[in-house]
DNA sequence: CTTGACTCTGTAGCGACTACAGGGTTTCTA
DNA sequence: TAGAAACCCTGTAGTCGCTACAGAGTCAAG
């Protein structure tokens, strides 16, 4: 099959199928005489393997070493766990503090409700005081937001 | 005071400082004989009026839409509230999505515990499964992952 | 025989930084 | 007072995972 038929039965982009191919994700297909890639059965399976892997967000880098684990059958699999552990602890903490930043920003919205002009909008008055060192509602309570979690999502 | 204070007094990075300048967020500072960077109040309060808001999450382009509310205190205030709204959704729709997220990794990481040869690892089987468009246990459950929830995740 | 859909390579852009390279200046210490 | 460390400057390139071209070639249908 060709580039396009494989990027639909796979639901990628054409250019997302070249770009991995170009990471060494995917060996380099056979070519036509005209020049067009050629993909058979491994393709599909490898480019929906990496798919698969990227819905669960983990980086390109980490599927390369699973491509890698994927190739050698034999070898002990205590990596892929410290692998899938390392992707749930980062998403736990992203999680975390996405759920503050919810907090946060509902606090600040409830600062403003209907149009003021510019200079009386609590929201505005919120994100200025924040300048002048001075206590805001969306980063007040601490009991909730701690100053490790403001820096994590920076 | 130089950069290198107002870096640190805002907890901000020297070069991403630089980098705001670049980008309009800062007014250009007035310059000692030598070519260095004087900054007064002023640029203190607008960069941790940038940082507080980047701490919310919010792109530098809103940023720089809030800047533009703050510099004309006349305006109305109806879009800061879109803006912010729109914030909120966007977190909000993240949040939802790395939820699903941390389930489908839980999941996976269950399929295997102690160490096996690569070919009898459960988590790698898993993630070939999906190669072969079999269920895996990770994206199963169609109840808490939607086909609309991974397609976010992409 | 033309139109449109497909393919190719290569490069540049996104966002929000971060990390140099390769210089100059200031400040601290011995 | 010399030298080292710490600061500052500009400019460019790298990060991640794509995405979007530009400019060209190829192919199938009407």
């Amino acid at each position: 099959m060709r580039i396009g038929e494989l990027a639909e039965r796979t639901g990628v982009d054409v250019e997302t199928v070249r770009y991995y191919e170009k990471l060494l994700l995917l060996p380099p297909p056979a070519r036509e005489a005209n020049g067009y890639r050629t993909y058979g059965k491994t393709h599909l399976e490898r480019l929906a393997f990496v798919r698969h892997c990227r819905a669960l967000d983990m980086p390109l880098a980490d599927v390369t070493r699973l491509l890698n684990f994927v190739d050698q059958p034999a070898s002990d699999c205590a990596d892929i766990n410290v692998l899938v552990d390392a992707q749930i602890s980062r998403v736990k903490a992203r999680l975390k503090s996405m759920r503050a930043l919810e907090k946060q920003l509902t606090a600040l919205r409830r600062q403003c409700s209907s149009p003021h002009p510019t200079q009386d909008c609590g929201i505005l008055h919120e994100l200025v005081s924040a300048a002048h060192g001075e206590a805001c509602a969306c980063h007040a309570g601490h009991s909730t937001i701690s100053p490790d979690t403001v820096a994590e999502l920076l």
